[in-house]
DNA sequence: ATTGTACTCTGGTACCGGCT
DNA sequence: AGCCGGTACCAGAGTACAAT
């Protein structure tokens, strides 16, 4: 089994994270503000220098947790939230079950992606933390003992939150439940095509509406996961929608899509035949598009 | 020079098993 | 049961350095 590296989310607090992530959407491009409302969560203690507060915990801490946990994207003033983000916070003033869905969703697909904890642990039975963390700093390459262990922990504790790991009388072991309800709600083939059509046809011309038909997919997903969740209940992340969008024909006698390459490195581009795209256009060929 | 990431350090708490 | 020392955790603060 090769190592892989995993990340540490410094900021690991969910609800810290949430509220973090509020303050970057509600002042998207502006990283000003958005530091400003980051700082006021973390109330200063000896009141350090306002230089070393925003060092350590917007730019050290806050920021590259979020990045990692795929919540945000852009760089310097052009931070934003990520569709993903989006509908974590959409989610919490809807429902809270739903809320906690997606918190899953999200998560599971970070680990997927990520950190792998999750194969792993489904394979054994319950154990204390410590030990699990021992098997897992074994699994992972990198930086001292230390620091894995204290990335792995904090990781656990994420999976803890969102309750893809239940933490009782000392024992640490994998959620069967919601695991099970996380992988129905991150498979694709349990959504309804015709749906996703729709909410995809619909957010391209409204994308596209005044760029001459040129329309950034990380804008679709956007709009495509919130409008699946708002109107379907159904979850729909960004790994979804792009595995959705590559199962859609890209040529049919009504339409055709294309897509365009990214000019420099990008974040979240949609990979599709072993390449990367950032744009999409689309040429209907008769009146109208049908779902 | 600015921004982002990796890592270390710190002073305080919490939790542990063993000893008397 | 109460204390004792060790270890882990906590919430940042700070530093070094890489990338752009």
């Amino acid at each position: 089994m090769n190592k892989t590296d995993v990340p540490l989310i410094k900021e690991y607090r969910i609800n810290r994270q949430k509220k973090c992530l509020k303050c970057i959407y509600k002042y998207a491009f502006d990283r000003d503000k958005q530091k400003e409302c980051i700082l006021s969560l973390y109330h200063n203690r000896k009141e350090r220098s306002s230089e070393h507060r925003e060092k350590s915990i917007f730019r050290g801490m806050v920021i590259p947790s979020l990045r990692y946990l795929g919540l945000i994207v852009g760089y310097g003033d052009s931070i934003r939230i990520s569709a993903n983000g989006k509908l974590i916070i959409e989610s919490e003033a809807m429902n809270s079950k739903l809320h906690e869905r997606v918190l899953r969703a999200v998560i599971y697909e970070v680990d997927k992606n990520i950190f792998h904890f999750i194969d792993f642990i489904k394979g054994l039975s319950s154990f204390p933390p410590r030990e699990i963390i021992n098997k897992l700093c074994n699994k992972i390459s990198g930086p001292p003992d230390k620091q894995k262990r204290e990335r792995i922990r904090k990781f656990l504790s994420i999976l803890e939150q969102v309750k893809l790991m239940n933490h009782s009388s000392q024992k640490l072991s994998l959620n069967k439940k919601k695991y099970n309800q996380a992988i129905k709600d991150v498979d694709v083939s349990m959504k309804n095509i015709e749906d996703f059509k729709k909410c995809f046809f619909d957010a391209y011309f409204e994308v596209s509406k005044n760029t001459a038909g040129i329309a950034d997919i990380v804008d679709i997903r956007e709009k495509v996961s919130i409008q699946m969740l708002k109107e379907y209940k159904v979850i729909v992340t960004e790994d979804q929608f792009d595995e959705l969008l590559r199962g859609t024909p890209f040529e049919t006698e009504k339409y055709i899509i294309s897509l365009g390459e990214p000019m420099g490195a990008e974040e979240k581009l949609f990979k599709y035949k072993g390449d990367y795209f950032r744009t999409l256009y689309i040429k209907t060929r008769k009146m109208g598009v049908t779902k």
